[in-house]
DNA sequence: CGCAAATCTGAACGTTGTCAAGATGAACTT
DNA sequence: AAGTTCATCTTGACAACGTTCAGATTTGCG
């Protein structure tokens, strides 16, 4: 008898329920936004019992992770693209800013699943964070080549986080309609994006002693 | 009969239900979490049935903007003591970063209420940054004092806002396990905070054409 | 004092997360 | 090939939640 599934294990009843479940919880975020996203509402479009995740997935919380954890590796593919497209090094900067802060408009109930999901555990994924080609190296590298090379590794750690927290607390605000006129003003949402990214450096100038 | 409450309305049965509830949330979120606020718990502590909060809130969200809505209030005071603390306009403004973020490690579930809202009304509240003496303003005239006087009004705003999101990136993420090491290494949270915000010019420098 | 409006209660409805007990099918052993 | 074991799924239940509605109660006003 031959298995539908081709790669690794399939072991199941259903085939394989675990990924059906992400995809259906993906699908119900993004028609209905993450306020909709309920367990059983999951498992009915999968069409399933509504205890049937629990045994793949210990909690609620647990399929979020799950969600939070492909989306992570989506914006990390999305970052590393950015810089791929990125003509010079100085530009490859703009790009992954610019690039973060799209992932999380064009995907907002993914990208708050994401940021939900880092705020309970308080930690990003360490995937994340360790592994060299990373999301966060792709940040750190990129500002070395960009012309950070002479500096020492502690200022540029601290460089590559003030970038991420710069590029998440845009992401979280950068929809604000306080800022509709403005994006007008400037042309465009990307223009917007670049001109805030680009101004944090009055903002650090006027800090330093 | 003599009123309790000596301050404007208190047309009610209760005293001032609308204000026992708030302050009722409010105990509620600093002893077991934003995740443990239910509307019904809310009223149990408030000593009132269940349906009681919906003659004062449409919603539980208007409750919570309610809550979110002091939180901002208190976070702007702590804002502007902070700038007073300060000695020079320069100090002034590394002042307001740290002073934000402290605000969200000092009061997380309160802070996390706050954001929520914003990110469920796509705003930031209108108070904040309308009228003149609001916490937005004085980040922006901080900036002014501090060493921006020559630049353009748009080039203002966009490094106000620069500030702002890098504030709320970094308040969001400043608790993360990951930067525990660094922070040791650097001897203390608020040398750590200090750091991030510092290179925040790095980044900015980098990026510029 | 009497009346209308504001305020609170009680009970109910639908939904949610979660769990325990049983049914069902697949895989492994012999 | 048969039987056993184990993972998987269902059924049914529970408590808690947000919300609504009809009715009781109190307040403030004329």
């Amino acid at each position: 008898m031959n298995k539908p599934a081709p790669v690794e294990s399939r072991p199941y009843h259903h085939g394989d329920l675990r990924r059906a479940l992400i995809e259906a919880a993906r699908r119900i975020l993004e028609a209905d936004g993450p306020a909709a996203l309920s367990l059983r509402g999951v498992a009915r479009e999968a069409g399933v019992s509504p205890a049937a995740p629990y045994h793949h997935f210990k909690d609620k919380g647990e399929l979020l992770d799950a969600v939070a954890h492909e989306g992570f590796e989506a914006l990390a593919e999305a970052l590393k693209e950015a810089k791929r497209d990125a003509e010079t090094p100085k530009d490859a900067m703009a790009a992954l800013g610019v690039a973060y802060v799209r992932f999380s408009r064009e995907n907002p109930a993914l990208y708050r699943v994401m940021s939900d999901c880092s705020r309970d555990k308080d930690a990003m994924p360490d995937h994340l964070h360790e592994n060299e080609d990373s999301a966060y190296c792709t940040v750190r590298n990129t500002l070395v080549e960009a012309g950070l090379e002479g500096v020492t590794p502690l200022d540029l750690e601290l460089a590559t986080i003030a970038a991420w927290c710069a590029a998440h607390g845009l992401a979280e605000m950068s929809g604000f309609r306080q800022f509709e006129t403005l994006k007008k003003e400037l042309g465009g949402e990307e223009a917007f994006l670049r001109g805030v990214l680009e101004h944090l450096g009055m903002f650090a100038k006027v800090m330093k002693d």
